[in-house]
DNA sequence: CGATTCTTTGAAAACAGTCAATCTGTGTGG
DNA sequence: CCACACAGATTGACTGTTTTCAAAGAATCG
C-alpha cells in the first residue's frame, strides 16, 4: 500500500534514503470499505491524508437532509478537510469511500514536521495547496459562467479518468443539480 | 501608502528592523482610477497583490460577454490571479477598481525570496494561502447548499464591511444570479 | 442640467425542481 | 441458481423559480 505513495514521491521530488524513511515512518494506513466515513460531521479532521487505491468523496448535508458534494478523490490524490485542520473545531463535512479504499494517514503535526525538516516536501505540499486553490476558484468560475449541461460536460471532460467509477447521482450533487435534471441533460447530449 | 502595509505586517508578524526594509524594498505602488484595469484578460499576472486603499474586483467574460464576478478585494486584502501567476499562461480574468484604490505590488520571484529569506514572512503568506483555499471551499458549499435568498443574506452578513461600497449588479453577478433576480429578492426580504 | 449608468418593475418564456411511478442492474439469501 | 429486494436511474406530469426582454424610474457624474 505504501508503495503507491512512495511512486508517488518518486516522481515528484527526490529524497534521500534517510528523509524517505522519516516520511514513511509517520505514516498510518487505514483500509474503508464502500460506505465507510473517514470523517464524519461533528469530528475535528486532524490529518493529511493520500489516497493509495479507491475512490472517495467529501460533502456536506443541508438542514433538509440533501447530501452536497463537494469533491472527489481518487489514487495519488489528497482529501480532508483543511479548515477543521487548522482551526481545530468539529467538521461541517462528511468524508466516506465511494469504492473499497486505501488510505495513508499523517497525523497533521507530524506533516508539519516533516515539512519543516524536508524542504522539498514542504514544498511539494505547498505547491499542491497551491493548485488546490486554483482548481476550487476555476470550479466557481465554470458555476457561475456555465449552464448545467456546459458543467457536465467538462465534468466528464476533466474527470474522465473516473466518472465511470461513480454514480450519476454523485456527480449530479457535484454539479449543484438534481438527478433527474442529470438524467435528462445526459438523454439531450447523448442524441448529439 | 505603504503604511497600511506596515500595519498590516505589525499585526501579523515581528519583524526586524533590516527584515522590514528588506520588504519595502521590493514594493512597487500603483494608483488605479475606479473602472482602471489591474489586470487584462489574455496578460500575464506576474505579482502578489496587497490592496492598500479602495476596492477592487475580478472576474471572467463569458462568451456571451456577460462578466462574472469571482471575488472582491478592500483594504488589507490581497488580490491577484495565482494560476497566471504559476503556470505563466496569459489570465483568463480581468481585474478592475471598483473605485479608486492604491495598490501595493511584489514582483512574483522577489516575493518568494522574501518569503524564502524571512521565514516568518513566508509562514504568514502560507497562512493566507490556507485561508483562501478555506473560502473558496465555503463559497463552493454554500452554492450548492443555498438559495439565491440565503446567499445573499450570508453575503450581506460576510461582507458588511463593504456591501454598500459594491453597485448591486456585482453583488448579483457574485452570487450567479440576475440584477432582476436580486433586485426581487431584496424587495422580499426588505418587507420581514 | 443632461447623459449615462444602475436599479426596479412587469409579463412571458425557459428552466430546473418535485413527486410519483417505472425500469434496470446488482447483490443476497433461500 | 433463482427469486426477490434494493438502490440507482429514468420518465412523465406538474409546480415553482429564475431568466429574458422591454420599459420606466432613480441615482450619479461630469
Amino acid at each position: 500500500m505504501y508503495d503507491v505513495f512512495q511512486q508517488y514521491l518518486n516522481n515528484k521530488i527526490t529524497l534521500t534514503d534517510e528523509e524517505a524513511f522519516q516520511i514513511r515512518q509517520c505514516a498510518l494506513f487505514k483500509k474503508i470499505r464502500k460506505r465507510q466515513y473517514l470523517l464524519q460531521e461533528g469530528d475535528v479532521w486532524r490529518y493529511d491524508a493520500f489516497i493509495a487505491r479507491g475512490c472517495i468523496r467529501s460533502y456536506s448535508i443541508d438542514e433538509n437532509g440533501v447530501e452536497h458534494v463537494i469533491g472527489f478523490g481518487i489514487e495519488n490524490w489528497w482529501i480532508g478537510d483543511r479548515e477543521s485542520l487548522l482551526s481545530g473545531q468539529p467538521s461541517r463535512f462528511n468524508i466516506d469511500a465511494v469504492e473499497d479504499s486505501e488510505v495513508i494517514l499523517f497525523t497533521h503535526t507530524k506533516f508539519e514536521e516533516l515539512c519543516a525538516s524536508i524542504p522539498v516536501f514542504g514544498h511539494m505540499i505547498n505547491q499542491i495547496l497551491q493548485r488546490s486553490f486554483i482548481a476550487s476558484q476555476n470550479r466557481i468560475q465554470a458555476a457561475l459562467s456555465n449552464t448545467a449541461e456546459e458543467k457536465y460536460l467538462a465534468f466528464i471532460e476533466k474527470y474522465s479518468a473516473f466518472v465511470n467509477r461513480l454514480p450519476l447521482s454523485m456527480i449530479a450533487s457535484y454539479l449543484g443539480i438534481t438527478p433527474e435534471t442529470l438524467s435528462r441533460i445526459r438523454k439531450t447530449v447523448g442524441r448529439k
